[in-house]
DNA sequence: CGTATAATTGAGGCGAGTCAAATGCCGTGG
DNA sequence: CCACGGCATTTGACTCGCCTCAATTATACG
């Protein structure tokens, strides 16, 4: 269950305005700077540090900050008043959250590990790209490339069966690892089954039968509940429905 | 089944580029251009006339023209190899065909009904949105209210009952109506019932008897199949298992 | 009027959801 | 070090509802 204490510290400029040598800043809206911009940024660069499961921000809550994970992972959700969920995305280092949100966030985000992001005032960032054009191009595409996901989730959510559904979201998580330059053998998925299962549209129980069914039939291996090694991406593929990916 | 002909006519430009007197451009990208710039628009503005299924591009084809809907409906869907369709999308006039496309498009585009479209270069579009920063920015918010509507229907997709589905589904497309100044009682409905059973993830025959349900509910009528009139909003919107819309 | 397509209605099976229990995994505290 | 408690995951049994298959009705078009 999501902790709802906010004590999210936020700690000296200095542990994290070291922008030049970020490592994540290759996947992030700054990557539009170059190194003599990079101070603009910085100044109005705030950092912050989740725990797991903490809250950023809610649903609904009135929106001032705008955030760049750079460390651990994130996800946005949407609630329905019977507590019915839906996660829309899983966030990675270098996504920017409040790329559709407005004066208030429309989704929830809360921490899958601890994490730590930086943060900007909404204002002082919408300046910003006013003086630096690049900027506003990167968070279009950015956006752009939100929109593709989103339909992508759209075609697995309505379209797909509950294995096709897992198997295409094991070769997105692996595919976007691989982006990322994270080690993808085995992948890890931080995320609970719970998680996967409101990503998905489907229940927990689903979700570890049909792991386990991949299992049994030698598509995977399951180390620990985190750990899946995908032993025949083929296969796997031809599982999603999917010739893509 | 969509006509796969391809006979759509350009007629010439004078039929469609009294731009001033739009009646659609208030919703679309071109209310970022004031009077005076207008012209440069109607200069690499071309038009484009659709029957009802004819297929205005598919997915996958090299994308050179990005097209702006002026009457009509058009369905945007992605297809699997074995023939299933998710509709991620229907338009209404105003609406841009293009925000999430790169160099091929994502996404197969048909006409629901006859309809008419204003078209660009990809090519001199971009290089006018770089004459006009408030094209650009039009352009922008145009895809974040596009992700906005992505969103929410990965939540109508992933965690909706059938009744729940259909009910939104009425409720979104009433409310899209009013924005474009539709009457909507009744509320009409172009689109086929396989239509909504692929925007909603589910079969016709669910979509059908859903309407028949709502009916003998008393929260619909239903004067014909593509009209549907809303008796009870308030009611429907509890069904929908949401309060917004 | 006749045909083709769309929409509705019906009957039945299967599979994902629901409810329930067992197992495994950690972190805490004795 | 071990016992305990909480939580995540897995597994099992069963139900119900959506999908499948099929037939009928309605509508549009020639």
């Amino acid at each position: 269950m999501p902790s709802l204490v906010y004590s999210r510290k936020a700690f000296p400029r200095e542990a994290c305005n070291a922008c030049q040598g970020c490592e994540t800043r290759r996947m992030a809206l700054c990557a539009a700077l170059g190194p003599d911009e990079l101070p603009d940024l910085e100044r109005i660069m705030g950092s912050t540090r989740l725990d797991a499961n903490q809250v950023l921000f809610e649903e609904g809550s009135p929106r001032r900050r705008a955030y760049t994970l750079t460390s651990g992972m994130v996800r946005l959700s949407l609630a329905l008043p019977d507590g019915r969920r839906q996660i829309t995305g899983f966030l990675m280092p270098g996504d920017y959250l409040g790329l559709a949100d407005d004066d208030t966030y429309l989704q929830t985000a809360e921490a899958v590990v601890p994490s730590t992001l930086c943060s900007f005032s909404v204002a002082e960032m919408d300046a910003l790209m006013e003086r630096h054009g690049h900027l506003k191009d990167r968070l279009h595409e950015m956006t752009r490339q939100a929109l593709r996901q989103a339909r992508e989730s759209q075609m697995i959510l309505g379209r797909l069966a509950p294995s096709e559904k897992v198997a295409s979201f094991l070769l997105v998580m692996a595919a976007r690892a691989a982006e990322h330059g994270l080690a993808d053998d085995p992948l890890h998925l931080p995320m609970t089954r719970t998680d996967i299962a409101d990503y998905l549209g489907l229940t927990i129980e689903t979700v570890s039968r049909t792991f386990t069914k991949l299992k049994s039939q030698g598509l995977i291996r399951l180390p620990e509940p985190h750990s899946v090694e995908i032993v025949d991406k083929r296969l796997l593929a031809a599982v999603a429905g999917i010739g893509n990916y």
